[in-house]
DNA sequence: TTGGATAGTCAACAAGACTGACTTAAAGTC
DNA sequence: GACTTTAAGTCAGTCTTGTTGACTATCCAA
């Protein structure tokens, strides 16, 4: 019912169901923490979440195709279809035709995309960076492998290819 | 540019951009991961992710009042009553008027709302436990930390609270 | 007892996810 | 060269879940 003692350790085997409440409930929480500042200055622009998202992405992976975004959100074609339209048409987005294969799109940041994506995440990492600082790097890392380990196989070989290209 | 050694730490004021980002990253796919398991089970009965928050929650303080189980949530109240009253209907929560307040709703869940609210709950602590297992005891911890620090005052207080009631 | 604040409900709308069916263009294969 | 597959995009329709605005019921205090 309560909190085990020994904070530091020694109680990995009593995994109570109480304490993996805790986990979830820690999650959730900082979930709504972690998109609501991004979200913020989204609806300033009129864009949601799933704009930022996909920003995010092709910031990060200059050029992708649309079917190597669509991979990495998740989502359907059509759904991820309706955002990048938007973006292409108020000029944050390029879609360039694919140089080797010619079917392919390959996606691009404009200045004014760059412009976005970089405040979107300076929001976003501003509350990464402070509650880094106030944890601690041991408690990073320990939060690092926990949630490597949460995502599973196949969403952490996406995680870790990302890291590499 | 590539990841920084020691594991450990003594990198606690080299918060690079790349490191932050890979933490929202993290956070992105973990978060993903996290709510695919009861996702699934929710189609089968037809609900969606706000059914399986409002059941945990009443779940975990059951008896709370619509405006406590609002605040909890943080969307608004027209939005939760849309998903209260499918539950109340389908006879999984029950609404009972408040004893001293009668403006008041307490809010519990029924014998078959608590089953199906065991099997969401099993379905997402199954891959945390699995998770915290493989990361071990100083990382459950760091993750911990660092979801608290990022949750912010607000929503820090709140989980805090639920802690003790 | 009247009038304002609070708790909750009903109605209508928008974002963003989904499925399914289809087109176009390019690439690959027989 | 004809056929199939693949990448991308489109149109239509549905669902969940969020929103605002207008409303009712209850409580409390002047």
């Amino acid at each position: 019912m309560a909190e085990n003692g020994s904070p530091g350790g020694e109680t990995l085997l009593f995994l109570t169901d109480e304490q993996l409440r805790r986990g979830i409930e820690a999650m959730f929480f900082a979930y709504r923490a972690f998109t609501a500042d991004p979200d913020r200055l989204l609806e300033e622009y009129g864009y949601g979440r799933a704009h930022h998202r996909a920003l995010h992405f092709i910031n990060r992976q200059s050029g992708l195709t649309v079917t190597t975004l669509l991979a990495v959100l998740g989502v359907t074609k059509q759904s991820l279809n309706r955002v990048l339209r938007t973006l292409i048409e108020d000029g944050l987005v390029e879609s360039r035709v694919g140089r080797r294969d010619k079917r392919e799109r390959q996606l691009y940041l404009t200045d004014a995309g760059a412009v976005l994506e970089r405040s979107l995440s300076e929001a976003q990492r501003g509350r990464m960076r402070s509650a880094y600082r106030t944890a601690g790097p041991q408690a990073v890392a320990g939060f690092r492998q926990v949630l490597e380990a949460m995502m599973g196989p196949d969403l952490q070989r996406l995680y870790q290819q990302m890291k590499d290209e």
